[in-house]
DNA sequence: GGCTCACGGACAAAAGTTATCCGAGTTGGG
DNA sequence: CCCAACTCGGATAACTTTTGTCCGTGAGCC
């Protein structure tokens, strides 16, 4: 899995935050990660329609819809694509006791299965919401500390502090 | 994934119907893949202790135990490793407002999220094992086929039937 | 003793990931 | 109405991991 995905859901967590928009820039600078990498998760969240990016003097990043309608699994998606990890290439029909292509028409045993597992995997990752994330979140960080960020989210560029 | 599970499952599968040791440039010619590549799979299924290796002339692959113990998780960990395909980087901890290290005692809560999903994949692939596998491939390869695979096994070189 | 076979590491190629930059478009104020 | 600052977006390059191949070494059977 790309390294990406914790990026993706911490922003996703900090947006849920935010009534405006949050640039780039701030939320790589809040998670002190590399600006220019995060733009490309961040685009990849705005092509799977998960925030909508507005552009101009106050712009930034925002959640399309509210935080109890995004799963995890929409944003590991978002940023993996939703690809199956095991890709099945019919060995069945190649060597000397190849089964015809004309038998072939479910998908081998191996490939079920693995579809299975991935299916599980997808359901677990379906079953959690951002809301869930951040009302987990918010039962362990000080209600200090989220009110600072709130106000770090509206202020400037704050230094932090000693 | 990588690739060779698939591989390597298809081995495993044709071990169980020998009784004898099947050599690994043998295996590789009945699935038609890669001799070198597939010796590479093998190797990691005997280092997990999954196959035991045969040296000399009537050498090859065996299973160490019946295929009914064997499980699909076994050998998709045999060649992919047992590590989780998420490792949380300990976000929280970074930026002007990271929680100190001393209140990180429990992995946050992204991290709780992703090893439940892949304990599910993983439960879901150790519910299965190779003698299942075998069990609906003879459900749906002809009896003929199943025997003429036997012969092979045992005899020597093949020419594929036109 | 000669042959065949499996094992292991060393080595090259390919893909995917990570990281960075610069241009296009938009907003707000003068 | 124009200018300037700020924003996203896509294209591009370096790196790491994975994939694939090869050959030398050691061990067992005839």
């Amino acid at each position: 899995m790309s390294g990406g995905v914790e990026w993706a859901l911490h922003c996703c967590t900090l947006l849920s935050r935010s009534a405006e928009p949050v640039p780039a820039v701030k939320l790589a600078e809040f998670h002190d990660v590399s600006p220019s990498y995060l733009a490309k998760q961040l685009q990849l969240l705005s092509r799977a329609g998960l925030v909508r990016s507005a552009q101009g003097n106050s712009g930034g990043y925002a959640l399309t819809r509210a935080a109890t309608q995004i799963t995890v699994l929409d944003v590991v998606e978002a940023i993996d694509g939703a690809l199956p990890a095991f890709r099945c290439t019919e060995v069945r029909q190649r060597g000397p006791m190849a089964t015809p292509a004309e038998r072939c028409t479910a998908p081998c045993t191996i490939a079920q299965v693995m579809d299975s597992a991935d299916r599980a995997w997808r359901d677990s990752l379906r079953a959690v919401t951002i809301a869930d994330l951040v009302a987990d979140a918010d039962r362990v960080i000080p209600p200090e500390t989220i009110e600072r960020t709130r106000a770090w989210l509206r202020g400037g560029t704050v230094v932090p502090g000693t």
